[in-house]
DNA sequence: ATAAGTTATAGTCATATTGACTATATGTTT
DNA sequence: AAACATATAGTCAATATGACTATAACTTAT
């Protein structure tokens, strides 16, 4: 993959990339170049004229972060006249949900650094990142009770501890321990592994894991994820 | 209002304009002139320099089909690279509800005439407009189900029925009426006008109307409308 | 004037779901 | 063995739901 050359002068990707470690974060990198350099910023870059919007975002990414092959989709397009400073540019924001551990964040192409921000201590943000920002997590926490996304967060196999740690983080709610495993029991869309965490130091608990196949054959039916 | 020039090259902007009367419709615009001329699309137009892109939609909406100030709202950036046929053009797609009895529509700029038509009954559109509309309907489903966006498509006044056939025409699906009844008053949104409907030729309903201040006080407390 | 048709609106009831709990189980650490 | 930490099971009153039945209030046809 190499740096492209015909861009579209007024069109730009911006990422907006989901991880959970304890709690919510966002990744930033560190521009290397230009007006913004040295400030931490979404990860973004310009659309060539023969990918689609979608290809962009996948390649930017990746250029940016060496995260490849994850779950991203467009929120929308940011189109304040003045939101770039030096000319006008229209930014289509795309948002992704990574596990954490899976993927080795490496900065590349035009960003001299990377790294996990938890949602409540984000640095000053350049542009209208911040609003993008914003609309990304109202986005997120109203999918995560529409569609089972929330699983991409999590590692394969988890506990339902985890899983809660995960809604009430990204809901910024408090739920009750024993309604919410029957909630979510109740629902079907988890496996039992029929295996245990280890390395904790108490009761180990059940591990599960996320069954997309249970989850293709609930679709056809209604249900609603209401936590 | 004038006919812009300092136009963005490769940004579009496309409207799907949601209105009711018996079943749900949508307004399509027949092309005066280019490469789609006689052909019905969405309303769309050019992004000029000075304008963000809600202002642009507002504008545009307004030159093609003389509907102004109504609820607009961007849905997302449709960017495949052969969407347009003659050169690379990304655009940005929004929606619209607005009480189809309220407004004339005057078909004006690059159109011909303006039309509602039954979203069963769509003629073949051009480019990607038919997708765009597929994901437009699927977002409004979505919506009307989470905010009370849907009494943007009823009168000022309306009864109970309307506005259970307004969510069947929408959602698909048939709803029994008292528990319909039951759901909707229960959720306090609708204030009584202490009137009935006339003309009818069968008992007269009582009027209600939706309630903006009722709304925004629920809103601070949680609730979903689950029908 | 009465009957028939049409929609409005009220009410019933068995079942399922919720929220707020308590209780017990199964581990680890001191 | 006691103290602890979390997992997991279960209780229960209150509420919501879905599938109905029943009655009311009009209009129009006979």
């Amino acid at each position: 993959m190499s740096i492209p050359q015909n861009i579209m002068e007024d069109l730009s990707i911006d990422c907006v990339i989901f991880g959970f470690t304890d709690e919510l974060k966002v990744l930033l990198v560190e521009h290397a170049e230009g007006i913004s350099k040295g400030r931490w910023a979404l990860p973004g870059g310009w659309i060539t004229y023969d990918e689609s919007l979608d290809e962009a975002a996948y390649r930017i990414l990746y250029l940016l972060t060496g995260v490849e092959n994850n779950f991203l989709e467009q929120l929308q397009a940011f189109g304040a006249v003045n939101r770039f400073p030096t000319k006008r540019v229209v930014t289509v924001a795309y948002y992704s949900m990574i596990r954490a551990g899976d993927v080795d964040i490496v900065a590349g192409y035009t960003a001299s650094d990377a790294n996990w921000f938890s949602i409540r201590e984000i640095p000053e943000l350049p542009y209208d990142h911040q609003k993008i920002l914003d609309y990304a997590l109202t986005q997120l926490r109203g999918k995560v009770k529409q569609e089972p996304i929330g699983f991409n967060l999590l590692p394969e196999k988890f506990t339902l501890l985890q899983l809660q740690n995960l809604y009430e983080s990204i809901l910024q709610i408090k739920l009750d321990k024993p309604n919410f495993r029957r909630k979510i029991l109740g629902m079907k869309l988890l496996v039992d592994c029929e295996e245990k965490q280890d390395g904790v130091s108490h009761r180990a608990a059940k591990l599960y894991r996320f069954d997309e196949e249970v989850y293709q054959s609930l679709k056809e039916h209604k249900f609603v994820l209401d936590l």
